[in-house]
DNA sequence: TTGAAAGCGATACCAG
DNA sequence: CTGGTATCGCTTTCAA
């Protein structure tokens, strides 16, 4: 391994000089300057991030904690927090935290052995071993954290609430997400604002869980415990196709007998038959604008926009019934 | 923070000692160890593991490249490697490539001045700044390469060619994947072995890649480009999936007028409809046995097994014609 | 069995 | 402007 010594002995100055000339900082004269930059580009040298990050106790590292990799709603939001953290100078250490506390709580210690400069978080919850590390949360948030970035839950819910009335509703299903992540709720809520208004009646399907394990045994429990329901609101599009899947297995058909929406715009959600009716999250810049308030909380002092909100839009394809324009 | 010379402090004996305790390394009178741990508990204490990365020149870190996190694929390999190496206590510094060799360098220079202990890669070639890192190869592999994890892809093409011939393909269309891709090539081999042996006609359409973006304009191309096939060997799930959903647009019945095969059982393709019949690959195996490779390789001399072929299975759903079993 | 001390590779202070 | 040197936190000789 090549070091900074070695560049200094073949440039003929020392390793102060060369560590200023490297990071820019302090008085350096031209020509020393480029007699480093000449030894180092002979031994093709980079500094070791490990020493610095030892000195500095800060390293170049980020911690990301992602609830489910397989989920394709985080890989979106890690590509874009991976985006913009490269843009940076920083990369990223991986979490999969898979809603297991004690998991979680070992990566953040891990975050902490390794100097991480900041944690970048889409899994619920305050993790305990945050120490004074700096946090934010992406999608799954709550009340008291600083720094979020999320889309608007209970805009997406009132969204999905209302396509599923212009499909005429009869009697809605709710497919309720986990009660503990913040973002069911708030989508529960904007749904339950709608539904309620139209006096449209509904009955509420708890699941516990968003994996992708679950959906199928789950979109079999929908029918099995619920019946005459002609419309459903899904908990997000795995769900939702899973129960179309199901609905398909019963020869019920989508969607003149019953309607669905999902939730997410998963990549694959428009490559289904029929293509998934759904509400668009950004997950990408999700993902990159986490990325950015991070880099901006760690790198300045303050930081004017502290809870980013961000838009969902109604997806429309085909898995609605049509409006009845002139009724 | 708290340091080991806090601990060595609050349990009076030197940090030599405390380092030793730790590490199980040399000797550590009863009475000392048990000093050493008292004081541990108390403080909460948890070594740094830059200062220890920056001695042993080789940190607790490994690297993962991933061409595309967002082909459901690589999650599911990446989730293989992360739950092996945690076991084995190492943790993941993630590298999304995306097919761009220079990223993919950057990549490895991190890595290298991170002190990474091994690389992992399921990205197609052979990097150039890898030195001495330790390194396998997943799914994505070549002949030259020490170490690697990978299907059997010329039985998975040859299964899917099989698969197709029993549905009765009269002529059928190879959606070959990129050709600087192995696994492509050995599977196309294997498509090719069995069509040329029953002397059914066949089509190749060359893709560029297995991204998502472009599987909607690919499968709208085979249409334009290619006429009078009913059968499709697609290169992968998604692109499989965009040709049915591009297929139902044109009024074309999935398995009736056209059956289709997929590759690599992506967690969605059941949940089509119809449900997609493909060839599974072991991905979660692949990246299980892969981290156990690596971490073997790190950890041992010699390592018996390297090149690891898993096996892969023909899922029977129903994108694919009947068999005819009396004919 | 223990502890003092010399590193690991980089940074930054301070004297020159 | 430049260079010597202490320092970051831990591991590992080596002498006691």
């Amino acid at each position: 391994m090549t070091t900074i010594r070695d560049v200094a002995k073949l440039a003929g100055v020392s390793v102060a000089t060369v560590s200023r000339a490297l990071n820019n900082s302090g008085y350096v004269s031209i020509s020393a300057r480029e007699k480093v930059e000449k030894a180092v580009k002979e031994l093709n040298f980079y500094p070791n991030e490990v020493a610095r990050s030892l000195f500095q106790k800060k390293s170049k590292l980020i911690g990301l904690l992602l609830p489910d990799i397989t989920n394709p709603f985080f890989p979106a939001i890690a590509k874009g927090v991976e985006d913009c953290v490269n843009e940076r100078g920083y990369s990223l250490l991986l979490g999969n935290v898979e809603g297991d506390s004690e998991k979680q709580e070992k990566y953040l210690r891990i975050f902490e052995q390794n100097n991480i400069a900041g944690v970048i978080s889409a899994v619920q919850g305050n993790p305990i071993n945050l120490k004074n590390m700096p946090f934010v949360s992406l999608d799954r948030i709550n009340e008291e954290q600083k720094y979020v970035v999320h889309s608007d839950d209970f805009l997406g819910g009132q969204l999905a609430a209302q396509a599923i009335i212009d499909g005429k509703a009869k009697k809605v299903v709710i497919m309720a997400g986990p009660e503990n992540i913040s973002a069911s709720k708030v989508r529960l809520k904007g749904n339950k604002d709608i539904l309620d208004r139209y006096a449209v009646p509904y009955e509420i399907f708890q699941t516990e869980s968003f994996h992708l394990d679950l959906a199928e045994e789950t979109a079999k429990a929908v029918f099995n415990q619920l019946s005459e329901f002609d419309s459903v609101i899904a908990s997000n599009d795995i769900y939702g196709l899973a129960l179309i899947t199901e609905a398909h297995k019963r020869g019920i058909k989508v969607p003149e007998e019953l309607q669905v929406i999902g939730y997410d715009d998963m990549p694959f959600s428009k490559m289904m038959t029929p293509p998934l009716t759904t509400i668009s999250q950004p997950a990408y810049e999700i993902g990159y604008k986490g990325a950015e308030l991070l880099c901006n909380v760690m790198e300045r002092d303050s930081v004017t926009e502290k809870r980013i909100q961000l838009p969902v839009t109604l997806i429309k394809r085909e898995t609605l019934r049509e409006k009845d324009e002139h009724e």
